[in-house]
DNA sequence: AAAGTCTCCTGCTTGC
DNA sequence: TGCAAGCAGGAGACTT
């Protein structure tokens, strides 16, 4: 699942694969996937040609690629999504749902995504922050990031520490994966109420968040179930490198209790028992 | 207003 | 064997 690592993988694939070439065609395959594109699909095929692609850049989980127009295509991966080059003329994927063709005769650029969770859309006027994503808070590695505004918005709110790391209000790019990883390391259960946290214990936590993301990204993010791969559709390795996601009833690699899941938002969280006791109420 | 829940979607896995 | 339910989950819409 793409979480910031897979994202940033990708950004820096389209980077080096699309910056600076020209848009000639534009296929809109399912029209779901530019659902968010108001002004509807013709539109979004129309407004692009001709356009040339200045840079990609990414905030949490969000990609936006800058055009020479002032306007940028924003896209998100939703759960499956990606973004591949591919030559011209090879086969279509069964998901395949966007395609762009460039000027310079070179590889497509192709938008495939199974569950159709994701989605591209023309931000008008949308080269330096897209109107679309502004309500996305910073990421941890953004320079910008300030670790002191964050550790004091967490401690205002009143909900768990998992829920907080997945807000993408409060700081973006953390999904389920990253944020168990990310607790496991700093020892904390995810039903830890954020209003009592100490300040050091919220630095500790967003320290472990960026560990984990810095290190997940150097290893080029995580393809736990093949649905995610880099632009070039190879698959990252991070998963051979996650402690307790995906790891229900093998040891903690701290303390070799077996790994716990539990149901969350109807879906699962992973934790260590001893770790990680859960609060008490 | 903030916090919590529901819904969108497909394909693989599990169970009767 | 076949069908149905369960599961994966990001984020916007909706409810409390």
């Amino acid at each position: 699942m793409p979480e910031l690592p897979e994202v940033e993988t990708v950004r820096q694939g389209l980077a080096r694969w699309v910056v600076g070439r020209r848009i000639s065609t534009v296929e809109v395959r399912h029209p779901r996937a530019v659902r968010r594109h108001l002004p509807g699909d013709r539109h979004f095929a129309d407004v692009l040609a001709g356009r040339t692609v200045l840079d990609v850049r990414r905030r949490g989980k969000y990609l936006w690629l800058p055009l020479d127009s002032t306007d940028a295509i924003v896209g998100h991966l939703g759960m499956s999504g990606q973004l591949l080059l591919q030559p011209r003329g090879a086969a279509d994927e069964l998901h395949l749902r966007v395609r762009f063709g460039f000027a310079d005769d070179g590889p497509e650029l192709r938008f495939v995504d199974q569950r159709t969770f994701g989605g591209l859309a023309v931000s008008a006027g949308g080269a330096q922050l897209p109107a679309e994503i502004a309500h996305i808070a910073r990421d941890p590695l953004d320079p910008d990031f300030s670790a002191t505004d964050f550790v004091a918005a967490l401690r205002r709110r009143r909900t768990e520490v998992k829920r907080a790391l997945l807000d993408q209000t409060l700081v973006s790019g953390v999904g389920n994966i990253y944020a168990d990883e990310a607790l496991w390391r700093a020892k904390l259960h995810g039903s830890r109420p954020t209003d009592v946290l100490t300040r050091p214990a919220g630095t500790r936590l967003l320290d472990q968040v960026r560990d984990v993301l810095t290190e997940a990204i150097r290893a080029g993010g995580t393809s736990f179930d093949a649905l995610y791969v880099n632009v070039n559709g190879e698959s990252g390795y991070f998963d051979r490198s996650l402690n307790v996601y995906g790891r229900e009833g093998q040891p903690c690699p701290r303390c070799a209790a077996p790994i716990r899941r539990e149901a969350f938002m109807n879906r699962s969280s992973y934790s260590c028992p001893r770790c990680q006791p859960r609060p008490r109420r």
